[in-house]
DNA sequence: CTGAAAGCGCTAACAA
DNA sequence: TTGTTAGCGCTTTCAG
């Protein structure tokens, strides 16, 4: 029995069940049974009920998320963890996070987001995000090496987005990238462009591995073979994209300049679109250029580009999260798939023209 | 005591503090004492400490946020709500987000994202939100009336960016739009433009208002009056933009092309230039353009813009929030400020230029 | 220096 | 149909 002789230790933020219970003259439990659908086993009468309800609204009743996760086990939020840059804002970010916001609030999860620094130091952090406020984890674009793999916590669902190696027990959702950029590759081959660089992403990330792959067969099915030091890297971004070729181009003076670029990322392409811009070099009647993923960046710059399906598999990877969170909540064994492979498709745009017939040199 | 006869209801996540104190020979709060950092008036003996350290390591404790947030009726946790457009993704959004992410993290707080399908209906779902799983709120761009307003819950800390009207007990962040506007109207007709055709945002978004009327003062202080007609709304997005103006355009056929376009925000300048473009109307040979917000979309398509420091607005509503939190937890009655106002600056771009010697006529 | 006990607000099992 | 009781895992007050 609540005497409720001492004083409560801080202020109330809002009345609790019990209030409206003592409030309405019932317990507490019928008073969660009418007001949050708890599924007691009884059934509350329509006079208490209605009773109920008064003395919630008078009481201005609210329920607390927290004790209820506490007593649940279940916080019904999910989280999303990734880098994001201090210095640029990431399109690739904003369009798979759409996706999982929609997808979340459909399925009534909430998303808290954590940012890391980066993946080496972040990658130990994410046992310690696991710590009740969520109830599943995506990671999105994780850059994880096997040993960071061992340490990621057992008991909360994961699921990755275009991680960069198998993780055990995640399910990764993905994109056909390979193909993506083996049909983008093909399509200026088909041009008539001989001399392709590819401005990419970063060496350790699985998805700019198979871009260059995805290069290097478009290439090879024509029996061409594209000098070593056409295949350059940096990071996704567009200052990584600007300074790399602008790096490349001063290495390079005095060379033919090649008739295409095809850069890892419409972040890329468009620092390179910069650096051509700023030598006075034409896009598409100088050179070429195509992108990947489809952002609003390709989409603000006229870029031809590859589409990957983003919002769409932020989509997937919620509504995978949410299955494997409901599936150990009910103690299910159903196994989960090891990954999901979306279609990536080419997107046309202004940026791509056939080669000029008089060649250019680098200035 | 917990005689443990009963099996548990749920799996187990994770050892407990009951269980390391227990493993390592002392109660549980010794084991929060040491683990958790718990300001208990006691202090540990260095030796019950290691054990206790030891016994978490070997049982792999870790702490559960919810359980703790319920004791201490504090979640770390902030959320952010906003409405986020279905179609298009907001440049906006994502540059103040990332301010607010990294602020968040700084002052050690998780970021909970809450996506509105609209301000009208979203706002009622305000006071549901603030359920004990953030401990405070950013309203990103709310577009409130004052009825509205008054339901805004009273328990929680709320902090606005860029709020339409002025909300009782919330402080709101902005920058100087007026002046901004002002500035970037007053340097194109310095250029020598006359007819500057504004295209707006939505017209009971208070931002939207203040670039009208620094749209109005630039040319007030030359003395120019522009036409009724010259001042258009839309709303922020690209779509908007180019739609918005396609129909201007049409309506108008047949008349003088204005000489100059002053978007809203930089998505309708994108818009514009699409429609422009479209046209076979070149920027700025045959039109100047200038955007307004200075995001990413500004750089990549070389926009002339108006800087708000979004990243920045970002970081203060944060820690204006946690202030607000800490001192309603701490009862304090420190009196929070109204309003803060940070500077907007111009910044250059290639859609700006003189006015065409010859006008040209609106097909 | 350490432990026992109460309670945060809610839900679920078990009696009545 | 309703009430009672016992937790969920943690923090804190108060005795030892």
């Amino acid at each position: 029995m609540n005497t409720s002789s001492s004083p409560p230790r801080r202020m109330r933020h809002a009345a609790t069940l019990a209030d409206v219970g003592r409030e309405a003259g019932v317990s507490a439990m019928a008073a969660s049974a009418v007001l949050n659908g708890a599924r007691t086993s009884a059934r509350i009468s329509e006079e208490a009920r209605q009773r109920i309800l008064a003395a919630a609204e008078r009481l201005r009743y609210r329920p607390n998320a927290t004790a209820r996760a506490l007593a649940e086990g279940r916080m019904n939020t999910i989280g999303v963890a990734t880098t994001l840059s201090r210095n640029e804002l990431n399109q690739y970010f904003l369009e798979v996070f759409n996706g999982v916001i929609e997808a979340a609030a459909e399925e009534g999860q909430n998303t808290t987001v954590y940012a890391l620094p980066d993946w080496r130091d972040g990658a130990k952090r994410i046992p310690a995000i696991c710590d009740g406020r969520i109830d599943g984890l995506i990671l999105l674009a994780p850059l994880l090496d096997r040993e960071a793999a061992q340490h990621l916590p057992e008991h909360t669902p994961l699921v990755s987005i275009h991680a960069n190696c198998e993780l055990p027990g995640v399910t990764n959702l993905e994109s056909e990238e390979e193909s993506g950029a083996h049909a983008a590759v093909k399509q200026m081959l088909s041009l008539g462009h001989q001399r392709i660089l590819h401005v990419g992403g970063p060496i350790e990330s699985l998805g700019a591995a198979r871009r260059v792959t995805g290069y290097r067969r478009a290439h090879a099915e024509l029996g061409i073979k594209p000098a070593a030091d056409h295949v350059i890297h940096g990071d996704f971004t567009v200052e990584s994209g600007r300074r790399t070729l602008e790096h490349w181009l001063r290495r390079h003076a005095g060379e033919p300049l090649p008739q295409a670029l095809f850069a890892g990322s419409d972040a890329i392409a468009l620092g390179c679109l910069e650096t051509l811009r700023a030598r006075g070099l034409r896009v598409p009647d100088d050179i070429s250029l195509m992108g990947f993923d489809d952002t609003l960046l390709a989409r603000s710059a006229h870029l031809a580009t590859v589409r990957q399906p983003l919002r769409e598999l932020g989509h997937r990877a919620v509504r995978m999260l949410v299955w494997r969170i409901d599936a150990k909540w009910r103690g299910s064994n159903d196994i989960a798939p090891t990954s999901i492979v979306l279609p990536t498709e080419l997107v046309p745009g202004a940026t791509l023209a056939p080669p000029r017939t008089t060649p250019l040199t680098i200035a």
